[in-house]
DNA sequence: GCCAACGTTGGC
DNA sequence: GCCAACGTTGGC
């Protein structure tokens, strides 16, 4: 058991959605190092939902694994913005996982929170100058925001 | 809206 | 292989 943040801007894609959709296909990473966080992804991990770009940026609920190593479908598809003419079928360069929604937090843990609560070895996301939009997270460290969700 | 930090691209 | 230029991310 595996746990993971996934990031979301959500005025493009929000936990609410995904509440709504019950399930979605991560797709549109496009960055190597969050590709191969999505690879290591199993079956039934769990992901911390994270909004990014937002008033208050910060985690917000929590989803499911439900399929992994998925290729990534808008790679092949010529009319998405994440298209990548240099990836084939029979090797493709982007795969991802599906979610599933699990719960939204009685309250949001602001980032400003999480700055205050966990070093940047703890927990990648407050590290300065972070971008990456597909981490790890120790179970130790997720006790420790599942903790702070639901005291 | 600004801008620091970062990743990618492409010329050399 | 280096690195300047560029585009993007994302907090503030």
């Amino acid at each position: 058991m595996n746990y993971w943040l996934i990031k979301s801007e959500p005025s493009v894609y929000s936990l609410e959605n995904l509440k709504t959709e019950k399930q979605a296909i991560w797709d549109g990473v496009r960055n190597y190092q969050a590709r191969n966080y999505l690879r290591q992804m199993q079956i039934d991990d769990f992901a911390f939902f994270y909004h990014s770009n937002t008033k208050v940026p910060g985690i917000v609920g929590l989803a499911q694994v439900k399929e992994a190593g998925i290729a990534d479908p808008t790679q092949f598809d010529p009319d998405s913005p994440y298209y990548d003419s240099k990836s084939t079928k029979d090797s493709p360069r982007w795969q991802t996982v599906i979610v599933e929604f699990v719960e939204n937090f009685p309250h949001l843990i602001s980032l400003t929170t999480l700055k205050q609560d966990f070093t940047a070895e703890e927990l990648i996301l407050v590290k300065k100058g972070n971008r990456l939009s597909v981490m790890p997270i120790s179970s130790e460290v997720a006790q420790r925001i599942l903790k702070l969700a639901k005291p």
